[in-house]
DNA sequence: CGCACTTGGTTAATCGTTTAATCACGTCAC
DNA sequence: GTGACGTGATTAAACGATTAACCAAGTGCG
């Protein structure tokens, strides 16, 4: 049935022209030796005609594919929008077309995930991790976007400057009672945040970690954090791995009847799309996505389009095939705080009122 | 350069076995005739040199890709990974792969995505397009997804009656007096849900609308969006096109001091991955996205798969070639109404207090 | 016995592009 | 004048899977 493609091919063009198809090749590509004037001339009948090279053609010969496959954790998460536009507006720049797959949950369907990409034939994969797990063996590079903590992590944002960042800032406002709420305790990420913001706390601070799932596993059904209690016992500042967790302190907050940022301050992390529009809007750190994903894709691209050494070679037919997540030479972008209207100074910290109550 | 794939071909599984290489196509295609003991030894063979088929081989011969193409508005819509992933998982289940590529902001990076892909060689296209754009003509079936009142429409939620849902539980709680908050009144898909809430709404109901994007092009710094001032004229429920506004409401309204819900009822639409977390967590109406995709991906691999007929093929080499929108049996997916804290029993409703104001 | 028909396989062409190998033809130097 | 060389083009062979066309051998039947 050899589906009748409805634009030419360059054998087409080729006898338009006058030439061999070789030299329509050697034009459009600008790779052979052809004539300055028969170049113009190919480039026009091409043009004419609406020639569009096939993929399918090319990806056969050349076996490369020109497409790149992005493998995401968690979908759900809301910041994945960011990171699937960055990296399909960097690959798309560089001609690479980007093939999504979830690895939704477990990481058995990453796997799978992973395969069915391989079987379409990506040149290489942009492989958002799960929850710090490895990436098996692939016969294609890798470039893993983590923690700069990570092993193998080729680049992402500053977790822990960012961290740092926030609890600088806060400090700054007088704060020095912490409460930190993260929500996956095995998660490289959210560990580099806290460890971040610990790092960046004075002596004179005091400062506590609270961690949802956890919460949650004890006590499935239970909806209040009991932010409350820490409110009670002096913390003025929260400050959450997320947006979407500093959402949940800030509403929870308000309800409460807590002013935000009057007697407590909250900030997040990641600048999600609601952050500027929520009252108060939450301050947080923003997150360059598009440099993580030029560099990445950048870092990626070099690896495919540099020619294997023989011993390479060789290492891939021996055995399985090696797994190899490439290097960049930046391997952390800096974040951003974005002060807004969610953190504040804090209410007398040096002098606490007798009773030890606030207000 | 001729990039040496590792894995075996049809011609080593066919030399492996002693058979020709077009018996192994058959055998592991199941489509000629090949004898059950050579199909399975055939099959055994492939799996024991790990083969993996080639997808530019394929493609070429039959001139089909297995891939789709995903074209996404605005990606900073929160809703998006929802999207993307419904569309990977059906996709991927008939075998086919997504390529995708965002249109942020204007129709012509739109136009230009869609051109991309096409160059790519997908065999069809899922397009959710930008705020009712409508689609240039393409060389291969498109699936839109919009609103079932967008002409061209393949499927989408049934926005208008997830709307009337949402008035009527308001209703049934009491509420007469509502706000509808819209974002950009240029968007059917919100114009089809505000003009569900207002058709189920009864003759003893007063509403009035307000547009987010309005607001903000009179009055670009403002951040409040005024709602005390509705509150104060009697309204009691405030209902918003997406969770996102919705939140927006929320928390002004909790800065404010009012009580949510025992003074306001606030509701939103898309169940968000916030809906449920935050405090109180929002009455919405959730999308049936697995559905959805299941019924776009399926319209469009069975336009694909069907032989073109003479005339259609005539069709497209005389002239440009033809948009072709695909057309499903089920055009609407039902919503889901999803009662939350958020919402509660009108304040007396039918007894204002004597002079008028609220408590 | 011979003809039609089924079964199980092979041969070879094809999809469109790339590229190594080759060739024709000037030009230049010695 | 002839060998060396450069330029600009052609030829033909891949890449890997699919499939129409063909063929050999066995079976059933009049």
């Amino acid at each position: 049935m050899a589906a009748s493609r409805i634009g030419p091919n360059m054998t087409q063009i080729a006898k338009a022209v006058g030439v061999s198809s070789a030299t329509v090749s050697n034009a459009l590509s600008g790779k052979g030796r052809v004539s300055a004037d028969l170049v113009e001339k190919i480039r026009a009948t091409a043009a004419e005609l609406g020639y569009v090279p096939s993929n399918a053609g090319r990806a056969l010969r050349t076996g490369r594919s020109n497409v790149l496959g992005l493998v995401l954790p968690d979908i759900s998460n809301p910041l994945f929008p960011q990171i699937a536009q960055a990296m399909e507006v960097a690959a798309s720049n560089a001609g690479y077309g980007v093939l999504i797959a979830d690895s939704r949950g477990d990481v058995t369907t990453q796997t799978q995930a992973i395969a069915r990409l391989i079987e379409r034939g990506v040149d290489g994969l942009v492989v958002i991790p799960r929850r710090g797990t490895r990436i098996g063996s692939v016969s294609c590079p890798v470039a893993m976007v983590d923690t700069p903590s990570t092993p193998g992590n080729t680049v992402s944002a500053d977790h822990w400057e960012g961290g740092a960042e926030i609890t600088r800032h806060l400090q700054d406002l007088g704060h020095r009672n912490f409460l930190f709420v993260g929500h996956d305790q095995a998660s490289n990420v959210q560990n580099d945040r806290i460890g971040g913001m610990k790092a960046a706390l004075g002596s004179d601070t005091r400062h506590q970690t609270i961690w949802i799932e956890t919460l949650l596993n004890a006590q499935p059904d239970r909806t209040s954090l009991g932010l409350m209690d820490h409110v009670k016992s002096g913390v003025t500042a929260i400050a959450a791995v997320s947006d979407l967790h500093a959402l949940r302190v800030l509403t929870e907050l308000q309800t409460a009847g807590i002013k935000v940022p009057q007697q407590v301050s909250v900030t997040g992390f990641d600048d999600l799309v609601f952050a500027p529009v929520v009252t108060p809007s939450l301050t947080t750190v923003h997150m360059n996505m598009t440099q993580i994903a030029q560099i990445a894709i950048a870092a990626l691209i070099t690896e495919i389009e540099t020619p294997r050494t023989i011993e390479h070679n060789i290492e891939h037919k021996n055995g399985a095939a090696v797994s190899h997540t490439v290097k960049a030479d930046t391997s952390k972008v800096s974040m951003e705080l974005m002060v807004r209207a969610s953190s504040g100074p804090a209410v007398s910290p040096a002098t606490p009122s007798p009773n030890g109550e606030i207000l």
